[in-house]
DNA sequence: TTAAACCTTAGCAATTTACTAGGAATTGTA
DNA sequence: TACAATTCCTAGTAAATTGCTAAGGTTTAA
């Protein structure tokens, strides 16, 4: 069970962004620098995050991209959401009540992984991108 | 983000034979009919399981696997930890203080990528194997 | 006009997953 | 004693996924 690059990168991405963009865009080119990731990469992500309107993008020299909506309106899960990183614990339909590996009886582990599931998705949920920046200018 | 069968199936195995080894061993052919796993497969998790000392083998004819401890004593996490399903949320070292991503910091979001992964392991260390053929029964 | 940026789709190498294969060793039972 | 049922063990491998890169387009400030 890991976490993909996908989901990481976009949370260190957008904390990045919610660090830097108080007063003008930032560009790929600086988050690149700072978190490390290659900027083809980062263009795959921040597609994904525009089209979900996490963030605005300012096209042509100069431009950027600044966060749609304050930090703190903004969800992890919503970033999760936003690039695909799903949180899959079943190989069975999730909210099915039967079905599982091809049996007629739900399997005797469904309810646990349905448990783990909305265990992983309530941390995801109740930490704002706000929390990740307070945290660090903390230190 | 999502868990492999090696955890999964694991898991289910232990479960069912929590349910059913009461008075005789459980072997592999009635946990692959039950479960729909693969012999070959029960097989390689059952090695592991056995070499961390959570279930008992016995050999030759009509024998199988048994718990070898209370259902009560044995975690989740224990299960987990025999197979190999490991909880990743990082590819830095878990407890670098510094050094995440060639850089000479910590990553931004290190310490959340670290909440995650304990809230997790706690999930799996609250909950033992008994707590889930005790759910199915009073179903 | 040019350079710096975003936009978009395609593709692909490496890794990981989810198994299967094949045979050896052990032991209860007919 | 033969044999059938079982565990034990190591390799190998097809398919899926991951983690990117490539290439070229569009937009816009200076």
């Amino acid at each position: 069970m890991k976490l993909t690059t996908k989901g990481r990168y976009a949370v260190m991405a957008m904390a990045d962004l919610a660090s830097y963009s108080r007063d003008k865009p930032v560009s790929l080119s600086e988050i690149s620098a700072r978190q490390n990731i290659s900027i083809a990469y980062l263009e795959q992500l921040f597609l994904r995050l525009k089209n979900k309107k996490l963030v605005k993008s300012l096209r042509g020299s100069r431009g950027g991209y600044v966060l749609d909506k304050p930090a703190a309106e903004i969800k992890l899960s919503n970033i999760f959401y936003a690039v695909n990183e799903e949180i899959k614990t079943l190989n069975c339909k999730k909210d099915s009540k039967r079905g599982c590996n091809n049996k007629s009886v739900k399997c005797i582990t469904h309810d646990l992984w349905d448990d783990l599931e909305n265990h992983i998705n309530d941390f995801f949920d109740k930490i704002k991108l706000a929390d990740l920046t307070r945290k660090k200018n903390e230190k």
